[in-house]
RNA sequence: GGCAGGUUGCCCGAGUGGCCAAUGGGAGCGGACUGUAAAUCCGUCGGCUUAGCCUUCGAAGGUUCGAAUCCUUCACCUGCCA
C-alpha cells in the first residue's frame, strides 16, 4: 500500500480517465479506507484484445499499482451473448471459438497485472458462475430485480428499439448477465468497484442496481472514456485494419508507428490516459508538442513506453532502430548491412529469386501486401505512390534485378509515405 | 399466420429494361505542401494476362437481342394487423 488514495482518484480525474462515475465523494472514501476489489471485464469477441481494451488494461494496472485488488474478468458467457451496439446486432460466435478466444485475452492481460503479493490479481471467467445456473434460476433470481421499464432506457437498448433492425431478446437480456457478474464478484471476493469503457455504462449501472437490491449494498463504478480523434475519424485504425495488441496481427512495428502518427491535437490525451509517466513529465511534453511540434517528442514517448510494456524492452529498442534507419535522413544505400537487416527484419518480407523471369515492381506491391491486389498495384505506380529503394516508380511494366540489391540481398518497396515492406533476394 | 414496404460496392445512399462497374456523400488510398502531424487542394477508389476481358446490385430460376432495373420461388429485415 503507497500512501496518498486521494491522490490516485485526483491523479485519474486529471488524466480525464473518468468519463461517468458513481457518487465520486464516496469512491474517494472507499479507496482512502483501504485496498479496495474492483473488477474489469472483457469480452472475448475476437482473437485478441485491441486498441479499445488498452484503457481498461492500463487503469487495472494504475489501480492495482496504487494498493487495490483486481479481478480481471474474461467473459466466457457474455461473449457468447454479445452485448448491444447502438447500430447492429452482433453475430453470435460458436461457443468453441469463443472458448479459444477466452484464453488467448486471459494471456494478453496477464502481463498487465501483478499475481503475486498482498494485492494479487485474480482472473475468472464468468461462465463459470452462469453455465450451472437453470433458465428458471436465472429468470427468478436474477430476472426478477430488473424492471423491463428501465432496462429500455439503456442508451444502446434505446438505440435499437427505434432502429429498423430492433433487438434480440438474446442482447436484450445482457445487462443482466453483466450484472449477474457483479453482484457474484460482490458475494465472492468482496468487489465493491466496476469500471469500464463509457459505452458499458448502462451494464455497469445494472450491477449496481442489482447488487443494491438483493444484498441491500452500495457499491462503486466509473466509466472510462472511449479515446477519439481529433479528426473525427475512427481511433485505432491502422493501414492493416484494427490495432491488435497480438504481435502476430499487429507487429510491435506497426503498433509503434501508429503512435508515433499521432494527430498533435490528441497526443496528449493520449498520454494522459495511457502512460504511466507522471502529471510533470507529461506536461513537459505537451509545452514540447507547442515549441517543437516537429521534433513530435510526444509522440516518441507515447509510442516508446506502450510499445515497451506489451511487447518488451528489446523489441522495443528493435523497432526503434528500425524506425530511425528507415526514415532516417540517409539513404538506404548508405546503411550497413547489419543495421539494415535488423531494420527491414521488423517490416513484412517477401523472398524472390531473381534467376529467372525478372519480377515486376507491381507484382511484388501485391505480394508484400503494400497493396491489396495488383490492379491497386498499378494505380500506386501510376499515382506516384510506389518507390524502389526510396526511388519512385513511374513505370507500371518496371522490373527488379541484381542492381536494385542493397548490401547484397535487399530492396526496400514503399508504398505513399510509409507503408513500407522488404523483398529479399535468394537463390538466383 | 395475413398484408405492406425493404435487401445496391467498406458505410450511407441514387438508380426502375440498353448511355451501369453502376450518380452523390463519408471513410480509405496516392500526390502536392509538411514534421512519418493536421488543414487544404488535386487525383483515385471490384478484379485481371488492362486500348480488352471477367465477376458484381440478398439467393436461385425465368422473360428479353439486352436486366441492378420485369416475372416466379426462396431467405432475411421492418411496419401494421391477427
Amino acid at each position: 500500500m503507497t500512501d496518498g488514495q486521494t491522490d490516485l482518484l485526483d491523479d485519474l480525474l486529471w488524466r480525464g480517465l473518468i468519463a461517468h462515475s458513481t457518487d465520486l465523494g464516496a469512491l474517494r472514501e472507499a479507496l482512502d479506507a483501504g485496498p479496495v476489489t474492483f473488477y474489469v471485464g472483457f469480452d472475448p469477441t475476437a482473437p485478441s484484445l485491441h486498441h479499445g481494451h488498452l484503457v481498461q488494461v492500463l487503469t487495472a494496472r494504475r489501480l492495482q499499482r496504487a494498493g487495490h485488488r483486481p479481478i480481471a474478468l474474461v467473459g466466457g458467457s457474455t461473449g457468447l451473448i454479445g452485448d448491444p451496439k447502438p447500430n447492429a446486432e452482433r453475430v453470435l460466435n460458436p461457443p468453441e471459438v469463443v472458448a479459444g478466444w477466452v484464453e488467448g485475452i486471459r494471456a494478453q492481460i496477464e502481463p498487465f497485472l501483478g499475481f503475486e503479493g498482498e494485492n494479487a490479481a485474480v482472473m475468472v471467467n464468468n461462465l463459470d458462475w452462469t453455465a450451472p445456473m437453470s433458465a428458471i434460476d436465472f429468470l427468478r433470481d436474477v430476472g426478477q430485480h430488473f424492471r423491463v421499464n428501465k432496462m429500455i432506457t439503456k442508451d444502446a437498448v434505446a438505440a435499437r428499439l427505434h432502429s429498423e433492425q430492433g433487438i434480440s431478446y438474446t442482447e436484450f437480456s445482457y445487462q443482466l448477465l453483466q450484472g449477474l457478474d457483479f453482484l457474484e464478484l460482490h458475494r465472492r471476493y468482496g468487489c465493491t468497484l466496476q469500471f469500464g469503457g463509457s459505452d458499458q455504462w448502462g451494464n455497469l449501472t445494472a450491477g449496481l442496481d442489482l447488487i443494491h437490491r438483493a444484498e441491500g449494498a452500495s457499491v462503486h463504478a466509473f466509466a472510462t472514456p472511449l479515446l477519439t480523434k481529433a479528426d473525427g475519424t475512427k481511433f485505432g485504425k491502422t493501414e492493416g485494419g484494427a490495432l491488435w495488441l497480438d504481435p502476430g496481427l499487429t507487429s510491435p512495428y506497426a503498433f509503434y508507428q501508429f503512435w508515433v502518427n499521432t494527430d498533435d491535437r490528441d497526443v496528449v490525451t493520449f498520454l494522459k490516459v495511457l502512460s504511466s509517466r507522471s502529471r510533470e513529465e507529461i506536461e513537459s511534453l505537451a509545452a514540447a508538442v507547442e515549441t517543437r511540434p516537429a521534433a513530435r517528442e510526444a509522440q516518441r514517448a507515447l509510442a516508446d513506453e506502450l510499445t515497451e510494456l506489451l511487447h518488451g524492452a528489446q523489441e522495443r529498442d528493435r523497432v526503434v532502430a528500425a524506425s530511425q534507419a528507415l526514415f532516417g535522413r540517409g539513404s538506404l544505400a548508405e546503411l550497413d548491412a547489419a543495421t539494415l537487416a535488423a531494420s527491414l527484419a521488423e517490416l513484412p518480407r517477401v523472398t524472390v529469386a531473381l534467376g529467372g523471369t525478372a519480377p515486376t515492381v507491381v507484382e511484388l506491391l501485391a505480394e508484400t501486401g503494400l497493396s491489396p491486389s495488383r490492379s491497386a498495384a498499378r494505380r500506386a505506380v501510376a499515382e506516384g505512390g510506389a518507390y524502389l529503394n526510396n526511388e519512385r516508380v513511374t513505370d507500371e511494366q518496371a522490373t527488379v534485378g541484381e542492381q536494385d540489391l542493397l548490401a547484397g540481398r535487399w530492396m526496400v518497396l514503399r508504398r505513399g509515405k510509409r507503408q513500407l515492406a522488404a523483398v529479399e533476394a535468394v537463390g538466383g
